[in-house]
DNA sequence: GCAAGCACAGGAAACGCTTTCCACGAAACC
DNA sequence: GGTTTCGTGGAAAGCGTTTCCTGTGCTTGC
């Protein structure tokens, strides 16, 4: 009989361990773990006194001692670009709680868009044994992640990633968003329309500025390369872009942006320079984060919706982790885009409908499709 | 000598244990933890050679193994409200750089005001065995975290807090900011305030609308009941009480928020009713969260610093917790507050001066004290 | 030259849990 | 009635690490 120390340096007031449990309802320390793991073969009243005890003395299994033995951490690793966008505070609270619903936690990391503090993240979930990767960066150099990729951990990516066993891919429907809003503008009659894109390193971006031209190449469109500029994702980078545009001279009568901060910032350096929103100029962001309803103008934009993304992502890294998960085979997860019409978008400025609009006091608002 | 087993539960390819490592540099596992945890008794030649043998095999020490034996997770804790309002995501940002530079790691939860969640994130926290937590929640049901206080867990939490050992409150001059902006304010000719406070069962939400009143009262200005509506801290609740406010049928000239979401709500309220801001009306928020200075117009507003809030509470946990911490001892620590002007608050509507700055087309802009 | 002392390395126990193995008794079969 | 089978509980062996204690081989002092 050993025994049973007191003041071991982890043990906080309070806190029992599964020998407590035992030993209060009177029985091993091994029916306890099988009443615990709902194991059948356990008599029934026996497990009712175990779990009469659990309550009794508040017992709480320990994690860490529960991974160590089971080789599975129960923790899903989630690895966003940068959590102060708006875009990824949404996402992981829905990956969170679809998380914690199926017994995972979460360990969020977010690169800021730095190798060394990506590198330093992968380090971090690699020994804290996460049982898989969720990479929602929209776009990650492949090599930060060899690490992960090599020790065969259930990892989950954006738009593309190395096509192996483990690897699962959300492929994002961006042309079809896409191409509601350019028809949007162009049925409005909007013909000079820019297009302000994300960092072109990101896989995401150049995939969205591609959309964007493809749309309007199928309408005949021409977009002019200087109406083209490059944000990187932020509202400062839709400032600078929108005031390039701006300082070209000959202002197109609409901007779609790559996502809805940079639209934040478009808004922003056009209301700095007095441009009317959307009577000058329409403004169409991507995203459908929260807050773009609540931008002045509300903004129209694509969206994309953080609960498709994050459902698909935890179930694609449970289809890796548990192998009798139903899904287990499918590699790739499509999310679907719809265009929203709030009100930064009219017809194009001096044209009759807009006057009419002005008139009336404002713009067309209805959802498309 | 014991076979080293291929295929434990847990092992992946290419992860190395301890044992690899010892094998590798041809010392005992002891050594090698030794090396690892850079103990000056060890040959330096040997612990060089240990470290050689840790970097070819690619050995990542288990946080679990460790944190099982040692009894310390190294996991904080860190309870916010909700992840989606954007002052959170700029402080965890915070915390989570400062926590992970003094070796720790995050566990975030939101408790989005619903005890049951706060109820399964404190078990959930409690299971992983956390330091230590920061409760930065603005005001939380104190018997909710009852089973944190029991167990002796170093504690933080903002505004107020048990007076118990391992407890540490950070303590926010509300007064400061509130009342510099309320000077602000009356110094442009504003006598006609109203205050849209946050949900009032939140301690800081009572301690600012109390901070409101103090620095009107010290004015000689006294506030109907009618223009303190409670919001509660999200956009459309700030919307809800600008529109009452409205419905009154005679506007103040100023309202005060008791947050920048409050704030932006506020902003779009007026907008769908058409008054301009800040001709007619100008509005205050308080946070200064990041998106404050992009909205139309920028906004004014109190500052209370993220950094400020999370350095401060990852100090007083690593106090609760490290026995030897410089500052052990302290339990209160103070988080400054101050205004920032810009452009959403200008003259009263109607005065002279607001006629000059209509003209001149922008409001005064410069931060006080 | 020998005992004492000292550095330093290795063996082994422990952390809290799961899992496997074994023993025990009861039921079922021949 | 004896043997096989089955279900059940208890004991023990790890999981990967740290840490204590022991032991070795050296240096030092008298």
């Amino acid at each position: 009989m050993s025994t049973p120390r007191s003041s071991a340096p982890g043990r906080r007031p309070g806190a029992a361990s599964i020998r407590d449990v035992a030993h209060r309802a009177g029985v091993s320390i091994a029916t306890v773990s099988r009443a615990v793991n709902r194991i059948p073969t356990v008599d029934p009243e026996l497990a009712e006194r175990v779990w009469r005890a659990i309550e009794e003395v508040g017992y709480l299994p320990n994690t860490q001692a529960r991974a160590l033995v089971s080789g599975r951490s129960r923790i899903l690793g989630l690895i966003v670009s940068e959590i102060t966008n708006p875009f990824f505070p949404e996402l992981v609270q829905e990956f969170d709680n679809l998380a914690v619903a199926q017994g995972y936690e979460v360990l969020i990391g977010s690169t800021n868009y730095s190798p060394e503090r990506t590198e330093a993240l992968i380090r971090r979930m690699l020994q804290r044994n996460v049982d898989g990767v969720a990479v929602m960066t929209f776009g990650i150099e492949e090599d930060l992640v060899q690490k992960l990729v090599e020790r065969e951990f259930p990892l989950v990516f954006v738009d593309a990633g190395p096509d192996l066993p483990n690897i699962r891919v959300l492929k994002v429907n961006y042309a079809e968003g896409i191409r509601q809003a350019v028809q949007h503008l162009a049925a409005l009659g909007h013909r000079n329309i820019a297009f302000i894109s994300g960092p072109l390193r990101l896989r995401s971006a150049t995939a969205r500025r591609d959309a964007f031209l493809r749309s309007m190449a199928e309408l005949g469109l021409a977009v002019p390369v200087e109406h083209l500029p490059e944000g990187d994702h932020t509202m400062e980078g839709g400032m600078g872009a929108m005031e390039k545009l701006i300082d070209l001279g000959v202002l197109p009568t609409a901007v779609m942006c790559s996502n809805d901060m940079t639209a934040i910032g478009v808004l922003h350096a056009l209301y700095r320079t007095t441009h009317t929103v959307p009577q000058e100029i329409s403004v169409v962001g991507f995203d459908d984060i929260h807050l773009a309803q609540f931008m002045l103008p509300p903004l129209t934009t694509v969206q994309m919706s953080c609960k498709d993304l994050a459902t698909a992502a935890v179930e694609a890294l449970r289809a890796g982790i548990e192998q009798d998960h139903p899904k287990a085979a499918r590699k790739e997860w499509p999310i679907p885009t719809s265009l929203v019409v709030r009100q930064s978008s009219t017809y194009p400025r001096g044209t009759l409908p807009a006057l009419v609009e002005l008139a009336a006091g404002n713009g067309p608002s209805q959802r498309v499709k």
